[in-house]
DNA sequence: CGCGCGATTGATTCGGCTCAATAACTGTGG
DNA sequence: CCACAGTTATTGAGCCGAATCAATCGCGCG
């Protein structure tokens, strides 16, 4: 009865609908890295997850606290960061529909070494660290496909450093949109899927709001995007993919 | 016999006596993901593993290749590198005795997204998929080791994200230098136990070689190092961790 | 309608890269 | 064991990409 009262103020101060997801039918399972199990698994995981609702700015977890279990993006976007020094955010990632966050802590058993924060409103599922353990233990498949996605990070991020290492911030900026247009998709309007600041784009690329401002505008001066308040419209992949020396 | 002349053949090329280690006796297996294994499982190892001698310069993998096995290195020091545009080397990490290399690949699917080269002559033993898969199946235990290496690497990326994004080069020179230090150890005459170019240091860095050159004098010129040829004595820890502007 | 943050643009500075010239060193073959 | 060739290290000069600082503008929101 407690319980029911919070959900009912909860979903009120939301002014929205929350209606649980389940996971049997959830359309981001099949995307995610649980496509695979067994009705008995995901009668586990629905038994013991939990859920929540995240309106844009909140943040999941911190960087540096300790991790019980991961996350499930039912439905949203989510930057990953951390802070340098000075304070200043380094956004490393995304996660959106479907995907797993917070796998990293709980399975190195360090603290989060990033931060989860919510770009636009967000549904996220909780599977505690018992339930998981319990999955990789019972389930090699399962195991298998959950290191297949961390090692694919990994390359990722082996990427990541030899493009700050040695490309200037120009090219970083292109490879960026492309990235953005690869991971969030477009809008009808053929804009990118996604909100970010100036900033927020700054730090992607790793350089200063100001430099990546001007370059958005080169960019934009040269016919190779678009740019409308926030939204950014790619118009010419063909010259982002010149610019940003992308040979893959 | 064949084998036995193939043996000898390979021993007398080194021109050094080459036994290839015992799993069970191995003392680099202690240190090694393979450490909680049971007789049974090391017997397995045993008799599918290959072993081989790389000397100064050779190349264990190249970055594109498929993988088909994994690294564990017996003796001896590994740089994880990666190219750049215009060919030019990126160092992302090293490995030395115990740590296991290339499982990235093999565990995502995709291409070796690293080279590996052998910094000074290194004893490997090759491990071949089948052998490691069944490993992971048949011991969950073994699974969740595997993938707790695998995150805390993903830690340490993040970190080197953050840092080549936000520190200037003589920040990043010294965490590197204590980062050498704290991953070879040091010599008798207390130099860090690693030889390395300056361009490889460089690289590290993410810096041009001469910037690294003109940084690593002023270091000495402080009297944080000392240089003799390609040793690097660490004196002043504290200095190294101020001008490196490291907290934890 | 006004406040305040985010975006933009300009001016200036400077860290770090490139280019160039030596010097020191390493390994190799005679 | 020595001389030579090819690296690798060092140092200097000059340039340029990108950061910082400063000022203004625009807009979304209360």
């Amino acid at each position: 009865m407690i319980f029911e009262t919070k959900k009912t103020i909860l979903i009120n101060q939301m002014k929205k609908p929350f209606v649980i997801p389940e996971c049997q039918k959830c359309m981001s399972r099949s995307l995610s890295v649980f496509s695979d199990l067994d009705e008995n698994e995901i009668q586990q995981i629905t038994t013991t997850k939990g859920c929540n609702y995240y309106k844009k700015g909140q943040t999941i977890f911190f960087e540096g606290n300790n991790a019980h279990g991961i996350y499930c993006i039912h439905k949203g976007k989510i930057k990953m960061h951390k802070l340098g020094l000075d304070g200043k955010e380094q956004i490393i990632r995304f996660a959106k529909d479907g995907d797993v966050i917070g796998y990293r802590a709980m399975l190195s058993g360090e603290a989060y070494s990033l931060s989860a924060s919510v770009l636009e409103d967000t549904s996220v599922c909780y599977l505690p660290k018992d339930t998981l353990l319990n999955l990789i233990q019972e389930d090699p498949k399962f195991a298998l496909k959950l290191m297949e996605m961390t090692c694919k990070e990994m390359g990722k991020a082996s990427k990541a450093i030899t493009n700050l290492a040695q490309k200037p911030v120009r090219e970083r900026l292109a490879e960026v949109l492309l990235i953005l247009k690869e991971t969030f998709g477009e809008r009808e309007d053929g804009s990118i899927d996604v909100t970010l600041t100036r900033e927020e784009i700054g730090s992607l690329v790793g350089t200063a709001t100001e430099s990546c401002i001007r370059l958005l505008s080169e960019f934009k001066k040269d016919g190779m995007i678009e740019l409308e308040g926030k939204k950014i419209i790619i118009k010419d992949v063909q010259g982002l993919i010149k610019t940003g020396n992308v040979y893959e």
